[in-house]
DNA sequence: CCGATACGCATTTTT
DNA sequence: TGCGTATCGG
C-alpha cells in the first residue's frame, strides 16, 4: 500500500519529501508539520522502486521520544518489519551503538560505561582536589562547562593545550590549570573505561577520522542521512554528519532556526544558518503553513521574531480562524499572578468546556512553579509538573546502578567510589584516597589497585585490607554470576547480597519508605525490560543490555501513559515540540524573561527571544502573557518591570491589561507554604508496594525472572488474526497475523497507541478481549 | 562514620 | 529563601 504523497501533504511538504537527489535543508516553521515531512520522507525513500533498505537510512534526533514516535509513525506506513531495521535514534544512542561495536579501534571495550553529568562533575571535583587547586577558583561546574565546550568543538586535551585562545581565556578567568585538569580528566575516563556524553561524539569523530576503513563501512551503509532539529546540533555533531555525507551528499536536515534555544549546551545556530555554505548544492525548502495556531497567535509570534537579526527569513502563516487577541495580565505580586492565571483557567473551562489537559503554564525558571502549584492547589485544580530530578538521578537509584556498573565494568571509577563504602563497610575516605593515589601513580584503575594492594604499594593495615578484599570478593561473585543470570536475577541478587535491602529496610521513616519504593520500581523496571526484550525474541537479557539502555534514558522517555486530565506546568525549554489549546506564559519581566544572565550580549538576547517565540507558538487557541510587579526571589521582595519582549509583539495582536480585579487576594499567604507542597510528580506513578492491577510482578520472590507471568499464557495459545487483545504494556491492539508454532509462535499486532509490534507469544503478556 | 551546623549560591538541561 | 556541600564534633 503505497502512500499518496500528493494528497496527504501540502505543496511544499511534498516537494521536500520527494526531492532526494542531493542535500536538502528543510526550514520548518513552528507547527508546520516537520515530523510529518520527516516520516513521509523516510517512508518515501523506502517505498520507491529500487528504494533504500531500512538499514541504509540513518535518522538522527535529539530525544529518544522523538525517535520512538517517528519510528512508530513510519511503521504505520510501511510496516514494522521494515521500520524496525531503520537506524533511528538520538545522536548519542546511535553513536554509542557504533562505538560499542568498534570499541577496540579506539582502545575501549564494548562494555564501556557512560558517565552522566553528575559522574563527570564528581570526577572533576576529585581531580581538582588531588591537584591541590583551590575549589573556590576552580568550580567543578565551570570547569566542566569549559571542557564540555572544548569537546563540543572536537578539541582534545592536546589540542586544548596547544590552543592559544583557550589558554588566554583560562588565564583571563584565573584558571590556567584547566588544560591540565582536562588532560587528567581525559586520561582518568579512559582508565575507567568511561565516556561522558560529549565523548560519545568526540570518539565517534575520532573513530571515523583515524580509521578510514571504518568510516567507509558506515558511509556505505548509511546511504541517506536525515537529521531532525538541526538548529540544535553542535559542531561535533555537524562534523560527524559531514564525515558520513561529504562524499555522496545524500543528507537532509530539518529544523527551525527560530527555535534554537540550546546554545548553552553547545548548540550552534550557525550550523543551520550556514548549511548551504557547507553543502553548496543544497536545495532549501520552507514549510511556512502553520497548522497549529490561530492567525492571531501566528502573526503575534512573527512580529516578535522579526526583531531578531540573525535568522532565515520566512513567512509563517495560518489558515485557521483569526482567533482572539493575546491577553496580557499585570499582577502586583507573584502570588497574585498565580491567582489570575488560575482564575482565568477556571473561566475558560466554564466558557469553552476545555479539559484540564488543554492548559499549560510555561515559565522561564523552575523556581516559578511553586507559586502556581499553590494557586492551583488552593482551587483543587489538578496539575502535573515537569522537571526536577529524574528517576535515575535519585540517590538510591544511582547507588544500585553503581553496583550494576561496577559489575559490568570494574574499572568504572565513579561507580567504585560510590559504593566502596555503601552500605557502610568501614572503608573511609582516607582509604579511598590512598587507593586513588596508588592507582593514579601507577596508571591503573581503582579496581586494579584494590585487587592487588601490594603490587601498587597500598599502605593499609590488616583490618582495612580484609575489608577491601571482602568488597572485591563480593563484586567478583557478581561478575561470575553474570554468565548465567539475566538482568533481573542479577539485579535482585545484587540488591540483596550487597546489603542494600537491609540498609533500606532498616528504618521506616517516611522518606526511607519512598527510597524503598523507588528501588522496587527499579526492579520492576528491570523486569519489564527483560520481559519486553524476551517478547521481541531476545532470550538472554544481560545486565549490560539493561545498563546501555538506561544510560541514555531520561525521565521524559518513560512515557507513563498516565495522568490524563491535568494542567501542565513546565519550563519553556521543556515545552519545545509540544502543543496545548491554551498556553499561559508567565513571569514576563526584565531579568527573568529575558533572563538576567544575558547581560549585554545580543546573541544571548536573541536566544531569549527565540525562547519566547517557542513559548507563544505552543498555543493552538488561546495564549496569555503575564508579569508581576513584585516577586519573591532569594528570600527578598524584588521589584520588576515588564519584559521588553512585550513591546516586541505588535500591539495589534494584544489585549493589554486588564487591571485584573483579583487584587483582594494580594499578599495574604505570600509567606510560606512549603510545608504542604505536593510531592514530585514522579511520586504519583511510583508503584505501591502492592503490584499494579494488570501486572503480576513480584519484587520479592527470587528466581521468578522475567518469565511469562502465569495468568496470561493460557489464553495466549489460541490467538489468531483478527482478535482484539489487551497487552500489559501496549494496551489495546488487533492481531494482524500469527506465524510459527510452539515456542516460536509470533504474532504481529497493531496497537492503537503503540503502533505495530511483533511479539513472541511465549513471552507476550496480554489477554484476549471479547 | 554519622550527625549537626555553617556557608554560599542561585537559568534553561534533548544526551 | 532553601538547598546542597563543607566542615567539625562526638
Amino acid at each position: 500500500m503505497n502512500t499518496n504523497y500528493i494528497e496527504e501533504l501540502n505543496e511544499s511538504q511534498c516537494a521536500a519529501v520527494t526531492y532526494n537527489d542531493g542535500p536538502s535543508l528543510v526550514i520548518a516553521g513552528a507547527g508546520s508539520g516537520k515530523t510529518r515531512v520527516l516520516t513521509y520522507k523516510i517512508a518515501y525513500l523506502l517505498e520507491q522502486e529500487n528504494g533504500y533498505n531500512p538499514w541504509n537510512i540513518l535518522a538522527l534526533t535529539f530525544t529518544n521520544k522523538a525517535a520512538r514516535e517517528m519510528k512508530e509513525r513510519i511503521a504505520r506506513q510501511v510496516g514494522m518489519e521494515r521500520a524496525r531495521y531503520l537506524w533511528m535514534g538520538t545522536f548519542h544512542s546511535i553513536f554509542s551503538r557504533i562505538l560499542r561495536a568498534e570499541a577496540q579501534y579506539i582502545g575501549f571495550t564494548s562494555q564501556f560505561t557512560i558517565y552522566d553529568t553528575a559522574d563527570s562533575k564528581s570526577l572533576l571535583r576529585s581531580i581538582i582536589k588531588e591537584m591541590g587547586l583551590d575549589e573556590k577558583t576552580y568550580k567543578p561546574g565551570v570547569v566542566q562547562a569549559r571542557i564540555s565546550n572544548a569537546k563540543n568543538h572536537l578539541v582534545t586535551p592536546t589540542g586544548y593545550a596547544a590552543n592559544k585562545e583557550a589558554y588566554e581565556g583560562d588565564m583571563a578567568a584565573k584558571m590556567p590549570a584547566i588544560r591540565d585538569i582536562y588532560t587528567r580528566y581525559w586520561d582518568r575516563c579512559r582508565q575507567a573505561g568511561a565516556m561522558d556524553f560529549d565523548d560519545l561524539l568526540v570518539y565517534t569523530y575520532i573513530l571515523f577520522r583515524d580509521f578510514p576503513e571504518v568510516l567507509a563501512r558506515y558511509r556505505d551503509q548509511f546511504r541517506y542521512v536525515l537529521v531532525d532539529e538541526y538548529q540544535d546540533t553542535n559542531y561535533a555533531q555537524h562534523s560527524i554528519v559531514l564525515q558520513l555525507t561529504k562524499e555522496n551528499q545524500r543528507v537532509c536536515v530539518v529544523g527551525d532556526d527560530a527555535q534554537s534555544i540550546y546554545s548553552f549546551r553547545g548548540a550552534d545556530i550557525d550550523n543551520i544558518l550556514y548549511f548551504t555554505k557547507i553543502y553548496p548544492n543544497t536545495k532549501v525548502f520552507k514549510l511556512e503553513q502553520n497548522y497549529r495556531s490561530t492567525q492571531t497567535i501566528v502573526c503575534a509570534a512573527n512580529s516578535l521574531i522579526e526583531k531578531n537579526e540573525r535568522q532565515i527569513r520566512k513567512a509563517v502563516f495560518s489558515e485557521k480562524e483569526k482567533g482572539e487577541p493575546i491577553g496580557v495580565f499585570q499582577a502586583y505580586s507573584d502570588v497574585e499572578e498565580g491567582d489570575i492565571v488560575a482564575n482565568k483557567i477556571a473561566e475558560l473551562r466554564r466558557e469553552y468546556r476545555y479539559g484540564y489537559a488543554d492548559f499549560a503554564i510555561l515559565y522561564r525558571t523552575n523556581a516559578q512553579s511553586r507559586i502556581f502549584e499553590e494557586a492551583l492547589r488552593k482551587r483543587s485544580i489538578p496539575y502535573k509538573i515537569y522537571g526536577g530530578l529524574s528517576f535515575y538521578q535519585r540517590k538510591e537509584i544511582k547507588d544500585v546502578i553503581a553496583y550494576f556498573r561496577l559489575v559490568v565494568n570494574p574499572n568504572d571509577e565513579e561507580a567504585f567510589k560510590r559504593i566502596i563504602n555503601y552500605p557502610a563497610r568501614g572503608i573511609g575516605d582516607t582509604t579511598v584516597g590512598k587507593i586513588i593515589s596508588a592507582a593514579t601513580d601507577h596508571g591503573v584503575s581503582l579496581w586494579a589497585a584494590l585487587c592487588e594492594p601490594l603490587t601498587y604499594g597500598l599502605d593499609i593495615n590488616k583490618g582495612t585490607h580484609a575489608k577491601l578484599q571482602g568488597f572485591r570478593e563480593l563484586i567478583e561473585s557478581f561478575i561470575v554470576d553474570q554468565a548465567d543470570k539475566n538482568a533481573y536475577e542479577m539485579g535482585t541478587n545484587i540488591i540483596r547480597q550487597s546489603g542494600i535491602i537491609n540498609d533500606v529496610c532498616q528504618d521506616t521513616s517516611p522518606e526511607n519508605l519512598s527510597r524503598k519504593e523507588n528501588i522496587e520500581e527499579l526492579v520492576n523496571g528491570i523486569n519489564d525490560f527483560c520481559a519486553l526484550r524476551q517478547e521481541e525474541g531476545n532470550p538472554n537479557v544481560s545486565l549490560t543490555d539493561f545498563l546501555s539502555e538506561i544510560a541514555l534514558l531520561t525521565d521524559q522517555d518513560s512515557d507513563k501513559a498516565d495522568d490524563g486530565e491535568k494542567i501542565t506546568l513546565m519550563t519553556v525549554h521543556s515545552a519545545k515540540g509540544l502543543e496545548f489549546k491554551n498556553v499561559f506564559v508567565v513571569g514576563l519581566e526584565e531579568n527573568l524573561f529575558p533572563s538576567g544572565m544575558v547581560g549585554d550580549s545580543p546573541r544571548a538576547l536573541e536566544e531569549e527571544r527565540r525562547l519566547f517565540y517557542v513559548a507563544i507558538t505552543r498555543a493552538e487557541e488561546h495564549c496569555y502573557l503575564s508579569f508581576a510587579k513584585t516577586r519573591f526571589r532569594y528570600g527578598k521582595m524584588e521589584f520588576g518591570s515588564p519584559s521588553r519582549f512585550l513591546r516586541d509583539i505588535d500591539v495589534h495582536y494584544l489585549q493589554l491589561p486588564h487591571e485584573a480585579g483579583v487584587s483582594r487576594a494580594v499578599d495574604e499567604g505570600a509567606g510560606r507554604f512549603r510545608a504542604s507542597l505536593q510531592q514530585h510528580p514522579k511520586a504519583q506513578i511510583i508503584a505501591p508496594s502492592v503490584p499494579r492491577n494488570l501486572k503480576k510482578v513480584s519484587t520479592v520472590s527470587p528466581s521468578n525472572g522475567a518469565q511469562a507471568t502465569s495468568s496470561t499464557s493460557a489464553s495466549v495459545a489460541g490467538v489468531q488474526a483478527g482478535q482484539m487483545i489487551e497487552h500489559e504494556r501496549f494496551g489495546l491492539g488487533e492481531v494482524i497475523k500469527v506465524e510459527g508454532t510452539g515456542d516460536n509462535a509470533k504474532a504481529t499486532i497493531h496497537f492503537k497507541n503503540a503502533g505495530d509490534k511483533q511479539l513472541l507469544l511465549r513471552f507476550a503478556r496480554f489477554k484476549v478481549v471479547e
